[in-house]
DNA sequence: GAGTGGTCTAGACCACTTT
DNA sequence: AAGTGGTCTAGACCACTCG
């Protein structure tokens, strides 16, 4: 089992410092010559790797040393840039894109709304440390947010909800499963059609329990881990 | 891009039910006929869709359709057999080792007692509708169970700390992240070395706010997804 | 334009499971 | 004993990235 051994060789290699977070690795004809074998046998290897969340790649520009995650308490906050910020990563947002659209089947379901009822929808591309690491989908539900896209939804949706709407998320129901990225969501974060990835869906309910929104978020699975304390109910 | 229509195809037949869960899938080098390819592109697809969690393996035994993933909520409770129970799942438990042994680094470092103290570690394999789906360790300490190992362990730990030693599980901190599977582990889930895998690692504390063990759960991927309602504290 | 990763082919041998 | 999955080899072509 030669792809066990170049895996524990590139750990190694990981945790003695001598490949840091972010580092590309040397070219693949490289390392197979390197580990004297050929191309598939050592892609096995990366691929495993990078289902550890060790390594991640970048559609055709090669194998990349991951950086800590992010540490995603459900139970804190919503706030992506709060929450980097704390952990001392940098955040920035790109707006994807914003509109008022028919709800998706999935959309619709979460929502508990009609098939094709409108709703608004918000893409955003998000980047931990100038990394490109989740892509966040919002439904939003309009009855709430009225004129919703006349405000600014650029920066912070919370702080848009709490200034312009008296909106205050207070509660939020969330499901956490593993995914593969395709399309799109694929090329935004700069992976290969394919590549797992972690699925966060969010309800998210108001200070009077009304549910206002729904979230999906794509994450490069590497890139977080789920943190959080819970008192037990039962 | 062979290798998306294959795994399209494949989802498909899953999805129409001609696919059902449990059921194994064909030799791989008669899917790899049948979808008019190699093994190595066939392998290909199958292992994204293992990662998406669509599908598992079982080491030189084949590939299965996924069933369903067990829901299991932190909040709620820590018994796995209510757990699949409440959700109309058979469950079964299978002692491995019990023994009074010094603590490896990372359970001190958990449990935040000098590296070797002496604690209980409890090892089980957890059986979701006889599918062998996750390896638990319980690193206990043993100031609150004198004598632990001269109770029953082979059923509910849970009961017996609420019933031995007046001991309730009343909060716990709980991490979830990516890993893969190694040795003994992926021996003991019948899967092939380095396959993904989810690690869940919980702090659980007493009615009194003591930290009373810690457990490591190696979890099939595909076999739980994370769901929960979370009370926003900011 | 050189080099790289993405994708694919057509085999092979072994150890293990299954019949 | 036959069949299967696990692992590996030694190439190939293309589209893309990068210098």
């Amino acid at each position: 089992m030669q792809y066990l051994k170049i895996m524990e060789a590139i750990n190694e290699q990981i945790d003695a410092g001598l490949l840091a977070a972010g580092n590309k690795l040397p070219a693949e004809r490289k390392l197979a010559e390197s580990f004297n074998t050929t191309r598939v046998t050592l892609r096995e290897s990366l691929a495993l790797l990078e289902a550890e969340g060790k390594l991640y790649r970048e559609d055709r520009r090669g194998w990349f040393v991951s950086p800590e995650p992010l540490r995603y308490d459900p139970t804190f906050t919503t706030d992506f840039p709060a929450m980097a910020c704390a952990q001392n990563r940098q955040a920035r947002s790109e707006l994807l894109s914003a509109n008022l659209v028919p709800a998706s089947r999935r959309a619709a379901s979460l929502l508990q709304v009609p098939p094709l009822s409108e709703v608004y929808r918000i893409d955003r591309l998000r980047y931990l440390d100038e990394r490109p690491v989740v892509v966040v989908t919002n439904f939003i539900l309009p009855e709430y947010f009225p004129n919703l896209l006349d405000h600014d939804v650029t920066t912070s949706l919370t702080a848009t909800y709490r200034k312009q709407f008296d909106v205050i998320y207070t509660r939020t129901r969330y499901r956490v499963s593993t995914t593969s990225l395709l399309g799109d969501t694929a090329h935004a974060l700069r992976a290969t059609s394919g590549s797992p990835a972690m699925l966060v869906e969010r309800l998210n309910y108001d200070q009077h329990n009304n549910l206002i929104d729904c979230d999906l978020e794509y994450w490069r699975h590497d890139a977080i881990c789920i943190e959080s304390m819970a008192t037990l109910e039962k």
